[in-house]
DNA sequence: CTCCTTTAGTTGGTAATGCCCACTACTTTA
DNA sequence: TAAAGTAGTGGGCATTACCAACTAAAGGAG
């Protein structure tokens, strides 16, 4: 096979238009895409600053800013941690809850015509082979 | 069940992960996500400017730049259309297609771990799966 | 054939992203 | 208690990507 490799190949392509649609709502919102991404990330945690740059894969300094400009809009909240004078757990506000749970809508919506051609049937194989790459 | 929906969760998850392993791979080589792209865009194409803008989602003046340090770092060069004389051509040089030989097995290498849980059969069905949502 | 409009691309200005490095402040270890 | 490590911030930088304004080249109406 001359193929580079299909399956990888539709995965990078089907990866890139997820990322167009996440932008897309996002964008609608004033949003990047990785305050998208944090908004997202917090709906179901409260992590301290580095975790959440674990999770996004960032460098600390970078969700320094990404945290004051969402502080600034209203949307999270830092907490100092008491256990550990260093930390500040980071936290949805009231108002960025509401958001999170509007994009999360958003997303769906915007998303749902990417799975509209396949059949019950398949849009569940689907989730589950997407399900068992994430373990 | 209080998912949202899970197909299109796992699939954004996917997909944050494959972005994940693509940037990977482009910083290994100090070229952003979006530079990776415009060479695998153009390993096999030969857009004008406005083209490449719509492939890639990204405002013209966005892509001006883009392609100005592509240039500079002598990946791809510009040609001006003899039919057209305000189009544009952009094509890769010959280094920039080298370059964009090497990323693309890199990227498979890196990606290869996503698909190793699953059977020779379930990557064929994920294969075809994921092309059924290009169409 | 000349105007007028449209299209292609670039430029300049701005905000945000995200890196590295240096720094402060608080822990932990020795 | 001193030294080393960890958490977070801030400055400096290049890049990204937007918009609005511009130049140059086609295309259309009269």
């Amino acid at each position: 096979m001359t193929e580079p490799d299909e399956v990888l190949d539709n995965l990078a392509q089907v990866s890139f238009a997820v990322m167009a649609h996440l932008s897309q709502v996002a964008a609608a919102h004033e949003l990047s895409l990785t305050q998208l991404r944090v908004l997202g990330i917090l709906r179901d945690r409260t992590p301290k600053m580095a975790e959440l740059a674990t999770h996004l894969g960032l460098d600390r300094s970078s969700v320094s800013g990404l945290v004051d400009r969402a502080a600034r809009r209203g949307l999270v909240s830092r907490e100092a941690s008491r256990d550990d004078g260093r930390s500040v757990r980071v936290s949805l506000t009231p108002a960025g809850a509401d958001l999170a749970r509007e994009l999360t809508a958003e997303v769906s919506r915007v998303m749902a015509p990417m799975t509209a051609g396949l059949g019950t049937a398949d849009r569940t194989r689907l989730g589950v082979l997407l399900g068992r790459m994430l373990a």
